[in-house]
DNA sequence: AGGGTCTGCGCAATCGGTTGCAACGGGAGG
DNA sequence: CCTCCCGTTGCAACCGATTGCGCAGACCCT
């Protein structure tokens, strides 16, 4: 059976014009001969490469690990290939990344959580086929909600204001707020922390405690300087420097909730089954990250940014801002 | 400034042949103009993308976000750009993961605790252009520390021996292996736990507790056959298994490492922030997707497989295996 | 001044799949 | 019997970067 290239291209592409009999043998041939399309000639042709390109700062960190699952397996579903870059933090490697994405002639980039500003972003990567995912507030135009075309945002203003509520239900009156550092800071977190204090009047004065550097990896400091000031309950940038922060505390002889209360944000897993369990402002990642793939390809095929994405958070309330003994059978 | 594709692409690689004028009116018109050479065209002529496949079961899970991430930092470094592929323990999707590469010609392949015996691997992908890591002991063909050419793997059997020999050391008799469920299971950390128990002799009675399929998830049915049971000691297939089940453990009023003692496997980076602080026989992770990156790119240059690697374990000792009181303050 | 050498650059082919257009063969209608 | 038409298939151009080969011009030597 011998047929001229075009024949076999569009046999394998179903093409009508082709008779029954010959696409079947074209099929045939092909799977015989274990054939397999050259991308690199097709994408150079159909000028594009059903390839995302997505940068995020680091796959490590569970939240960051479940968006990206999420956005391989949303972004595979409708038959794309995805390339990961990790930015690591540093505006830099994010630079290059985009570079990367570019050389490899992505069809479309996810930034999670990302450095450079949209201004940049827009310069080097074609802004119809870019979107935001999880960008700090204070990068995006307008506030509070609103929904800016190509952004994936979660509603974090109210999940920590029901979280700050909830501790001052529980009758905490000296409530801090403890950094996430430089690179990971999200400045609506705090602002809403000292905002909800200042709604519920003077009883309740807001304090705030910078993380160093390197919290994660060694809270002894950080502790050290909560333990001295003692207050009634924290309020965490995520749920990793939550944990860091219950073990360490636990050196200083302070009990969890008893002496003080523990509010974690993201909801990643190891919060549910921490000792004790970490409650938390719970994002849905996995929306995240599948929201994410469904507005890029949505942005690649109409050439055109879709609707901004505001998923809703919840709090979800564990052993760490209640009673141990009221808790300690539930499970 | 007008030159021809010919001298344009010659100046941007610093051909000798072009003079030192053209050459740098070249790179700044490129510049200037914002160039991004196509990959596309540029694999079609050279054969080769400058892009790795990585295959893993999962992008949540924290080991294999270490591994994925160390991967895809040196192959960064190393010019090469990474499509990663969840295979979600599923035959099936491994298959498709391997067609998508295939597909976007990556020019070489890892696979991380796959699920594909190796003859149906080399079948689908260039077997010269493939490494396995960690995958399960049972697929290969030699064991016992063996290197196979293109396999990066740990020293598992070292590892859980010597935890096996910390518990009796400590005091313990009833010694019971945990098992990871079916998708995820590990032949040599079974059998090693129970070589192990036999070389010291008959008073050390091996017991195995198979995980059902969402342990992690829920691991309450097997914490309650384990407490009904109460061996004096746990060997679990990972950390996470091991975490919930201390979670789940609790709940029945088991006191760790008081009433049971446990360690867990791979060493992730909550195993050392949880209360109690968990036992583990720590992976290097981090240097496995190094490694793996690593052999892949010298693979892909020298057109054969580079010595297997062989990364050794550790065991560290935490309060999950020793007296709480005396352990309690220790950092 | 003519032949030879060297430097610097362009022409054209190449990679492999896709696609507009033309061609080819056979059957039906005139 | 000839022509027209339709259903199929092939030809050739194209996508963009790379590269072997050849050519033009400058320069040197005799």
């Amino acid at each position: 059976m011998n047929v001229s290239g075009s024949t076999a291209s569009r046999a394998l592409a179903d093409d009508p014009r082709i008779g029954a009999a010959t696409r079947l043998a074209v099929k045939a041939a092909a799977i015989e001969m274990n054939y397999v399309p050259n991308a690199a000639a097709r994408s150079l042709r159909a000028r594009r490469t059903r390839a995302l390109g997505l940068l995020l700062p680091d796959l490590r960190d569970p939240v960051h690990g479940q968006v990206a699952s999420a956005f391989e397996q949303e972004a595979r579903a409708q038959g794309y290939g995805v390339m990961v870059v990790a930015g690591e933090r540093d505006p830099g490697r994010e630079r290059l990344a985009l570079r990367i994405f570019a050389e490899h002639g992505t069809d479309g980039v996810a930034v999670v959580s990302g450095l450079l500003s949209p201004r940049e972003l827009r310069d080097r990567v074609d802004p119809d086929r870019l979107v935001l995912v999880w960008p700090d507030h204070r990068s995006l135009p307008r506030r509070d909600g609103a929904r800016t075309p190509g952004v994936i945002q979660t509603d974090d203003a109210s999940g920590v204001r029901a979280a700050v509520e909830h501790l001052i239900a529980n009758g905490c009156r000296r409530i801090a707020y403890v950094e996430g550092g430089v690179r990971a800071s999200n400045t609506i977190r705090a602002e809403t922390v000292a905002s909800t204090l200042r709604a519920h009047g003077e009883r309740f004065p807001m304090q705030t405690f910078p993380a160093p550097v390197d919290a994660w990896r060694d809270p002894g400091q950080l502790a050290a300087r909560i333990a001295a000031d003692l207050p009634e309950a924290l309020v965490c940038y995520d749920d990793q420097l939550a944990l860091g922060l219950m073990d360490a505390l636990r050196q200083h002889g302070i009990r969890i909730p008893d002496d003080m209360q523990i509010v974690g944000f993201d909801g990643i897993p190891f919060a549910a089954i921490a000792n004790p369990r970490l409650t938390t402002v719970a994002v849905p990642s996995a929306e995240l990250g599948r929201a994410a793939a469904t507005s890029l390809i949505r942005a690649i095929h109409d050439g055109a940014l879709p609707e901004g994405v505001l998923l809703p958070v919840e709090v979800v309330v564990r052993q760490s801002t209640g009673s141990v003994a009221a808790l300690a059978d539930q499970p």
